[in-house]
DNA sequence: TCCCAAATTTAACGAATTGTAACAGGCGAC
DNA sequence: GTCGCCTGTTACAATTCGTTAAATTTGGGA
């Protein structure tokens, strides 16, 4: 489990400076960068999980890379800009940003605010093919379930949608409600027990007790809790 | 598709009107309570996209507020103070607001920033406190009850919420009242017994002794009183 | 001190929810 | 066609949790 990457785009040295002390000194990973062009060109090789992106840059505007993110990239955008006008705001979040923080700012208030955006993943990851949690690797493209001990076993298109929901927002109480809406396929209709059958096919697969399951929790009532530390890759 | 919900809870009523006309213009419904209590009944019966809460509440501690509607809502939680402080923010972010909102505010900004939450439904983070106390540990993300010689129990939803109710507020008298309207679920409809019944079993699975039991003290005709001592982590 | 009404405990019950074994239809491989 | 796997359906078992009601406790007054 890594830390979040937060990328910093400034073109003033003391602030990134200043962002990278306080992101560092609260856990995170940081990467600055000075101007829009080297910062792209980081991208191709690097997905942050958050981007403070500063509107006042010389060499591009500010704007178009916030839209071209808020569309392209899965991380969170925060502005981070000098312009305190209500109609800046208001456009900046309308274009993807995610929050919009005006100069100066209190490095804490920025931690906050990133925190604030990582407790919603917003869209993870959605191509990636391989997960692992809690002494499991899921390989989604080959529909394969490896143990750490090496044992290797099948899951199936079915069950692989529900494992998919789970390790997409785990920790969080999901509702079944939610699930039936998020899978597709037959399970969308059938308004039965179909949801359930492929809750109890998973655990037996992931050797779930049934009478104390760890990873996947029933909240009479509620809905299910994935319990596992996820990291895809 | 129906518009997504706006609660909106300010003690101000020009305030409310305000920000009720600019999410109706917005195309949004709104729903606006003056008073902590009313928007706590009406949480029973509606579950609202967005909730926007003025800190600055006659009846209630809104900090407090925020903290169980980030755990038990679904909804996008913000902020709308009157607290400028650095400090201010920072807790109300933590606590679980998704935004913080500094009056006096422009309405068009508030949209915005609505919006921007509805982009990412987000679904109820679970709380991963943990709380040692009189020789048990209480892990209330896993449900799971740990005594120090490691014995291991489980206990339900319903229990763990009486049981943090306990944790949160040690060695002080909390009324039957206080309970039931803290207490979600059936349990706060219910004026019956439901509430005597889930201390009976959490007190068995604490095992404590009927005739005298050490952590969970009975006040007759005023309350409960849990008489441990508590360290969260 | 003794008695009684109110407050509280808890065993037992049952409605609603959830788990899962067993079955059956669909579909591809051979 | 036959076999085997996937997956929804069914039926029944198990669990959760509020309700009921009987038993017990409490505290004030006779």
């Amino acid at each position: 489990m890594t830390a979040p990457l937060v990328t910093i785009l400034d073109d003033e040295p003391q602030i990134r400076a200043m962002l990278a002390d306080a992101l560092t000194d609260a856990g995170f990973r940081t990467a600055s960068f000075a101007r829009a062009t080297e910062f792209e060109a980081a991208l191709r090789h690097t997905t942050p999980d958050v981007c403070l992106v500063d509107l006042g840059l010389p060499d591009k505007d500010g704007l178009a890379l916030v839209h071209r993110l808020a569309l392209e990239s899965g991380a969170a955008i925060i502005i981070i800009s000098g312009r305190a006008q209500v109609q800046d705001r208001v456009t900046g979040l309308e274009l993807g940003a995610d929050d919009y923080i005006i100069k100066p700012f209190d490095p804490a208030e920025v931690v906050a605010r990133i925190r604030a955006r990582l407790r919603t993943p917003k869209s993870p990851e959605i191509d990636s093919a391989t997960a692992h949690f809690n002494g499991w690797t899921a390989f989604f493209d080959r529909y394969i379930l490896v143990s750490d001990q090496g044992e290797e076993s099948t899951f199936s298109h079915a069950e692989g949608e529900v494992l998919r929901l789970f390790l997409e927002a785990p920790k969080r109480l999901i509702s079944r409600q939610q699930m039936q809406e998020r899978l597709g396929g037959a399970a969308a209709e059938s308004f039965d027990r179909a949801m359930d059958v492929r809750i109890s096919r998973l655990r037996t697969k992931l050797g779930e007790d049934p009478k104390n399951p760890r990873l996947i929790k029933t909240i009479y009532g509620a809905g299910y809790i994935f319990l596992g530390d996820v990291t895809w890759e």
